[in-house]
DNA sequence: CGTATAGTTGATTAGTATCAACGCTAGTGG
DNA sequence: CCACTAGCGTTGATACTAATCAACTATACG
């Protein structure tokens, strides 16, 4: 798992693509605008924030950075997903994040990321360096608006993850998490229902604080409840959104 | 718990002392400068600030604001503690965080608290309305810097929080609670070792994701191993730091 | 001094983890 | 094209941690 066990790559990811004029440099830019932190800015801004900014193109399952490393960069996602988690000496690890496209990471703290991210699909990231970003937060103040919203659009999500772990049963736990990845989905303009599951069972246990055989029980239960359906690997259909949501919300 | 319980005050708690002279009115906003969101302001900005507080004085157990309740006002204590949490229709409760002096909470999303703020002490609070803040932004945009700040720093402990509620057993969660609050302690200059326990043991159980049994059978267990002592109520002597801090991290 | 509340301890239960086996799917090489 | 293999997911049996239920003690308060 992760670069450790990688075949090196014939190619520095990161290095794809340099900074450069934006509608070629950064198509899916346009897309994601409204979820991304562009949002909000004028197309001149966000050409400006185009000229600190590096495309590149990462595999399946590639370790962007480590906890501990130091927070160089800023990264924002044009497509695909990631995830973001912490790892405890003896390997117990937990999701802090799924992340797709628009989201941004590597809010930061100096002194180092306080997580590992790693890819789950085939993603395409932008990449700011943090001084050359801190730069330009004079030239565009509404830039450092847009940053300390998405920081606390995290915040609001981690407290709600908190409650999550600590009081619900894993059935709620697995409700919320469907949900959630419903409503993200809708937010995206995609449809609430088939939704997209590209995590592996390992990837929502360590989200949810459960193990790789508690998801699975439950997922089964819910789908012999006729709450949801698993027709393929990879997706799910909630066939009872009502039942889905008042057991998320533990009703 | 809570004001709905509580005799009615003879006076609003919150109209004490409207919005003046910095040095008269804010005492302990000298002390607690450093860990304050008004840290690294000059002087005149912090007096700027000052035009628009209002301080105030809460009892204990007093319900400051509740989750969804228009998001209003920031607040910054001045002294005393306060806990956040949220609640679930059945009761669960999750304790989102513990807050003492110089923390500031209702950090805001437009349309609503997303947690609960009470009392546990008696507590005098600083409020600022978000409306006036917000304009005060422009004037000092060091401000916004701060707040960012605050705000990640609240992030990227609830990400260690996850890790907690997620992941560690019983002993770990209790151990990482006193390394947290000794930390805290020593951060704003109390000794590392006799700390305050404010707060009950169901705000501990509650904060941890486990039950007041479990936190109470915890708390005896540490003290037979002799790594804690806890000779009177409300206060922790921890005898046998390495071992707490181990045990803490999971090692 | 009596009552109410918070905290501790014990007995039992329940929910989830752990251990183990098996099936499915996808990729590999003959 | 098909058997072989590896990894992921599911299911079953059992163990264990923490929750629940209950009783008791200590502390604060009127």
């Amino acid at each position: 798992m992760g670069s450790l066990h990688m075949p090196p790559l014939d190619h520095d990811p990161l290095k794809i693509e340099p900074g450069g004029e934006l509608p070629t440099q950064c198509r899916n830019c346009d897309i994601v605008r409204e979820v991304a932190f562009c949002a909000d800015l004028s197309h001149d801004e966000v050409k400006r924030l185009a000229t600190v900014r590096c495309h590149a193109a990462f595999p399946a399952s590639f370790t962007v950075f480590r906890e501990g490393d130091a927070s160089d960069h800023l990264f924002s996602i044009s497509n695909g997903a990631v995830k973001l988690y912490k790892l405890m000496p003896d390997g117990r690890r937990q999701i802090i994040d799924f992340l797709f496209s628009g989201d941004i990471f590597g809010l930061g703290v100096d002194g180092g990321y306080c997580y590992t991210a790693e890819t789950i699909t085939p993603t395409h990231l932008c990449r700011f360096t943090h001084r050359k970003l801190d730069s330009l937060l004079v030239e565009i103040p509404r830039l450092e608006r847009r940053m300390y919203a998405m920081a606390i659009k995290d915040l609001v999500a981690a407290q709600e993850q908190m409650l999550l772990l600590g009081r619900k049963t894993a059935r709620e736990k697995v409700a919320s998490f469907l949900v959630q990845l419903s409503r993200r989905a809708v937010q995206t303009g995609l449809p609430a229902s088939p939704i997209a599951l590209p995590m592996s069972r390992a990837d929502i246990a360590d989200y949810l604080g459960l193990t790789i055989e508690t998801v699975s029980r439950t997922f089964t239960q819910l789908k012999r409840d006729a709450i949801i359906a698993l027709p393929a690997s990879g997706h799910a259909v909630l066939d009872n959104w009502d039942a889905l949501r008042e057991l998320a919300e533990g009703a």
